[in-house]
RNA sequence: GGUUCGGUAGUUCAGCUGGUUAGAAUACCUGCCUGUCACGCAGGGGGUCGCGGGUUCGAGUCCCGUCCGGACCGCCA
């Protein structure tokens, strides 16, 4: 070991020993007769001293030679500071140099090795093991490092055994776009990256492994957002012999475990709620509820005045917001501009304000009257001093944009406090989601999700009304995880590929593996796939997941650092059996 | 595929309705400084204003195209 000890462990009471530490230069302060040098590594920070008079006069020399991220290797010993910074963990004590190596040296680094950088996202990203250097940076690593402990300690304990499932599989059709890998050895034929094991840990309770987890990597070819990598961990769950209630008890179990041994948080028990009434309350799946503000519908007191926008409108929704009648007219617009930014697409947004002495006054004055503004006050709940804001239009798309404006409301209201923890179970999803452009159905979870026993009867009836045995944690408002029980009977799984429009051979070609599994003896089995590096993100109160991937990949999925991807030379694609359309040979 | 914001010193940014020699902070270099810890003081170097084209007497600034980056929509069973 070239080191006794770490830059963040020497307290008061070591002084008197020699050591010696190895560690980057954070930074060097020559004050002419001393000088100071803060060595750090992983651990903290520690002050070296070199004083004239006392120190060797080359060594005095060398120091002021050291600049920034050098590495060095400090032997001396260790002393009381004649002026203390309470600021630093180990501003008790400094180290009184005796001899001093420069392990190697370091280019002037590129931006500033400190939590505040001023290193842009693409800088940081292109020099990553620098700005992993920064403590802000690694404790998010650490976090991850201390959840991905914690979960294999909670689930070992609750009997779950981690198998680990192939990275080389099969395309299918179903879902997001794969990631696709060429085979040299079966010319023309390609692998497929897994979006997730999901048949492999089906198969497995086939097997008879009854718990099984996985911290796995999974690939989607889509594209990325702050919390959306091409290549992200989940944690991936399935359990045998259980119902619904056993899959939600055992990993609410599990989030409130973590929740304590990392955050010291005791969580309370998770709310449950139905799709349909998130959809109605909230206009989302993911609804934040950290903070109340209801949708509230208006349909019935709204239509019939004479004011088109509401007479042809299929819903007429609102939300209010407490104390918000002193808006001025300029945030009136701002949030009116909110809603009608393409990405919400609402036409426009009708408020009302509940005035101090009870009377109202709204965009809307000409068509409704104190009395009508008077029961829409009423039915929403807005007292004196509220401003209750309206959208109307098509039924899903005004849910949607009145989401976002509740969103944005709670951001500028502070409701969506970082120190807040509000987890929730969204139950009874719908099992399909008619596709417009396909004209068909798909799976809004995926094909192997079990439809509702009572609703069974409407799988081709009216397929749309079916509910599932599908489940999401949201944790405020981001979707953390989700799952279902499965299906685990061949005729089921069968008639159900042919409602997602599958033929008999198309089904029996991609899913016949596991169709003829299920024929074994399959047991009833359902389970979970936590997104692993969100969880750790929401842990944090982050919202970008970059963060708490080492080495993540940017906007439009290019590693910027190895700077991947890059094409193949021509031998390669020989070897591969693939020709590359023109526009792409270079 | 789309919307939107940005690209100016090593870095983070300012630069107005187009107008002389493009600035600040920080970093870097040199000198001074024996208790600093965001050290201080004095001085210095540092620019293809992303790239290409256009308008103009004149473009960092306006227009078109393009490349790069961020956020978002679509997409993500």
């Amino acid at each position: 070991m070239l080191r006794t000890h770490t830059c963040g462990e020497l307290r008061i009471d070591h002084v008197g020993k020699e050591v010696t530490l190895c560690g980057w230069v954070q930074t060097q302060r020559d004050k002419g007769g001393i000088v100071y040098i803060d060595l750090r590594d992983r651990y903290g920070i520690t002050q070296l001293i070199f004083e004239e008079g006392v120190t060797d006069e080359s060594l005095i020399k060398k120091a002021k030679a050291i600049g920034r991220e050098f590495v060095l290797k400090a032997e001396g010993e260790i002393v009381e500071r004649f002026s203390k910074n309470d600021k630093m963990a180990t501003g008790d004590v400094e180290i009184r140099v005796k001899s001093l190596s420069i392990l190697n040296k370091s280019k002037t680094p590129p931006f500033t090795i400190e939590d505040e950088t001023d290193g842009g996202e693409d800088l940081r990203m292109k020099y990553r093991y620098l700005d992993i250097r920064r403590e802000e940076v690694r404790k998010k690593l650490e976090l991850r490092h201390q959840m991905m402990q914690k979960v294999r300690e909670y689930l070992n304990g609750e009997k779950f055994v981690e198998v680990e499932t192939p990275y080389l599989i099969k395309s299918t059709p179903e879902g997001a776009r794969d990631f696709v890998v060429p085979s040299r050895m079966n010319n023309g034929e390609f692998y497929a990256l897994p979006q997730s094991p999901q048949t492999f840990k089906q198969l497995l309770m086939v097997a008879g492994m009854d718990r099984y987890f996985q911290i796995v990597k999974c690939f989607r070819d889509e594209d990325l957002r702050a919390d959306r990598q091409p290549e992200f961990t989940q944690i991936d769950c399935e359990m045998a012999f259980v119902e619904q209630e056993d899959v939600l008890n055992t990993f609410e179990g599990m989030t409130k475990f973590l929740y304590k041994e990392l955050k010291g948080v005791e969580l309370e028990d998770f709310q449950r709620i139905t799709y349909d009434e998130a959809m109605a309350k909230y206009g989302s799946d993911k609804p934040d509820l950290r903070f109340g503000m209801e949708f509230c519908e208006l349909n019935d007191l709204t239509h019939g005045k004479g004011f088109v926008v509401f007479d042809s409108a299929e819903l007429v929704v609102g939300i209010v917001a407490k104390g918000g009648a002193d808006y001025s007219r300029k945030q009136l617009d701002e949030l009116t501009d909110f809603v009608k930014k393409p990405q919400i697409g609402a036409k426009g947004l009708v408020y009302m304000k509940v005035n101090e002495d009870g009377t109202f006054k709204s965009s809307v004055d000409k068509f409704f009257d104190q009395e009508a503004q008077k029961a829409w006050a009423e039915k929403a709940g807005a007292e004196s001093g509220d401003l209750l804001l309206i959208l109307a239009g098509e039924k899903n798309q005004t849910r949607k944009a009145l989401n976002e404006l509740r969103l944005e409301l709670g951001e500028r209201l502070g409701l969506r406090d970082k120190k807040k923890v509000a987890a929730a179970w969204v139950v009874d999803f719908p099992l399909l989601e008619w596709e417009e452009e396909t004209g068909r159905y798909h799976a809004m979870h995926h094909p192997f999700t079990s439809p509702k026993m009572e609703d069974i009867g409407k799988l081709e009836s009216s397929p749309g009304e079916v509910k599932a045995n599908a489940y999401d944690l949201v944790i405020n408002g981001v979707e953390a995880g989700g799952g279902s029980i499965r299906i685990h009977d061949r005729e089921l799984q069968s008639k159900m590929f042919s409602v997602l429009g599958f033929s008999k051979e198309e089904a029996e070609a991609q899913f016949g593996f596991l169709m003829g599994a299920f024929e074994y003896g399959a047991p009833p089995h359902g389970g979970v796939a936590f997104g692993f590096d969100r969880l750790c993100a929401i842990m944090a109160g982050e919202q970008s997941i970059r963060d708490f991937i080492a080495f993540p990949k940017n906007n439009a999925g290019r590693d910027v650092m190895i700077d991947s991807p890059s094409k193949i030379s021509g031998e390669q694609l020989n070897e591969l059996g693939i020709t590359l359309s023109e526009k792409n040979e270079s």
